[in-house]
DNA sequence: TCCCATGCGGAGCACTTGCTCCGCATAAGT
DNA sequence: ACTTATGCGGAGCAAGTGCTCCGCATGGGA
């Protein structure tokens, strides 16, 4: 069965090599363009810069969105792994903690398409990077909470929803007032800390508002 | 020279009713419209919300810019308004704070309109409403540091930017994560207080990473 | 070298959206 | 009632964008 038939139907496994080339320019000049000015760019841009008609760009990705998803994935496995990397050479969970916040902020709020899906994480992180992006968020959560630097209630996706939301602070600052953000990121950690005396109100963590 | 002329060129000085009663239709209809879907909406849609002919809405706004500009001066100045009053009433200058934060993300950032453009207010506050708006946050801001209940160092811009910051949040977890937003609302504001050991990074610098 | 399955390019279609044009309706002054 | 400056409606234009179609080029097996 495995036999594949001689000269009559001869299914070629492996693609065309001008084709594997050019599937790779495509994925490299929209993560450029994705980057730069986020989803909502001209198919054409991407199809320019990348040397390639329209046909080929359509054909390698037949709706916009897959393309999108490829160079999301892509991008989001990379980010989440070189985070990773950071926080396990990191001193203390604290330093890991703050490190991973400098360098999202510093490198990965310009990434435009990337903050744009950001606020996934908390909704539905179908997308594998994505989620790989969540544990390690995750791994920082609990090894701070365990050394008992971090604030008592704190969850993951309040790290997460900070992230979202300085992000987007980076973003609009960027131009005007560039790395404004940076106070905003020391008041943020400093209310995450453990020595606060209230604690955090549980509103709805867990979807919590009574039902009607 | 003030005396108009009685008949052959008799310049009308009040526009017709019908005239005015459509106008305050369409910006009527457009504020519905720009908070509940932001500035990106099809005129089509304002001009059907309002029951009016494109030609009518064109001839009142020439360009869909001038209707944006004035609905969001309105709505800004509402907004400041509510707001200097119930910085007003409030007890203490931290309550003036915290309830300003709550009242703006619970009653304004669904505003999609407005929060997508309260950030002109950190680079080109011309709009009026938005100025108005800053004056605000100016005063509780110098309230709070006044008292000592703020962190040293603490500035508008950096409310303003927490503002826009939060607001942000507000919307992406609106849907999925009703008021998960008011968590990272308390980290931040006892971020904000001035119990903290270490000041804040005045603004650039600081952030580790060694400049080339 | 020859052949053809595989792949390529870009004009063009379908739809959206900001804005205009012009024949028709009517408020308001006499 | 009559007149006309003022205002109205909505078809339609122009530009932008996602996606398709089809005639042509070519990698790679024989």
């Amino acid at each position: 069965m495995a036999v594949a038939e001689p000269r009559t139907t001869t299914r070629r496994r492996t693609p065309r090599v001008d084709a594997i080339r050019n599937r790779e320019a495509i994925v490299e000049a929209a993560a450029e363009v994705l980057a730069e000015q986020g989803a909502a760019v001209d198919v054409r841009e991407i199809a320019r810069r990348s040397g390639v008609g329209m046909g080929t760009l359509y054909r390698h990705f037949p709706k916009k969105e897959d393309l999108v998803h490829t160079v999301l994935r892509r991008d989001f496995m990379t980010w989440a792994e070189s985070a990773r990397q950071a926080a396990i050479d990191a001193e203390d969970p604290w330093a890991a903690l703050t490190t991973f916040y400098q360098q999202a902020l510093t490198g990965y709020a310009r990434h435009r398409a990337i903050m744009e899906n950001l606020a996934l994480t908390l909704a539905e992180p179908d997308l594998e990077g994505i989620h790989q992006l969540r544990l390690v968020i995750e791994q920082l959560c609990a090894r701070a909470c365990a050394t008992g630097l971090l604030r008592p209630g704190v969850t993951t996706d309040d790290l997460l929803l900070l992230l979202v939301s300085l992000g987007h602070a980076v973003q609009i600052t960027d131009e005007c007032r560039p790395r404004m953000w940076n106070r905003l990121l020391h008041i943020s950690l400093d209310g995450l800390r453990a020595d606060h005396r209230e604690p955090l109100p549980c509103d709805s963590t867990v979807a919590g508002v009574s039902a009607p």
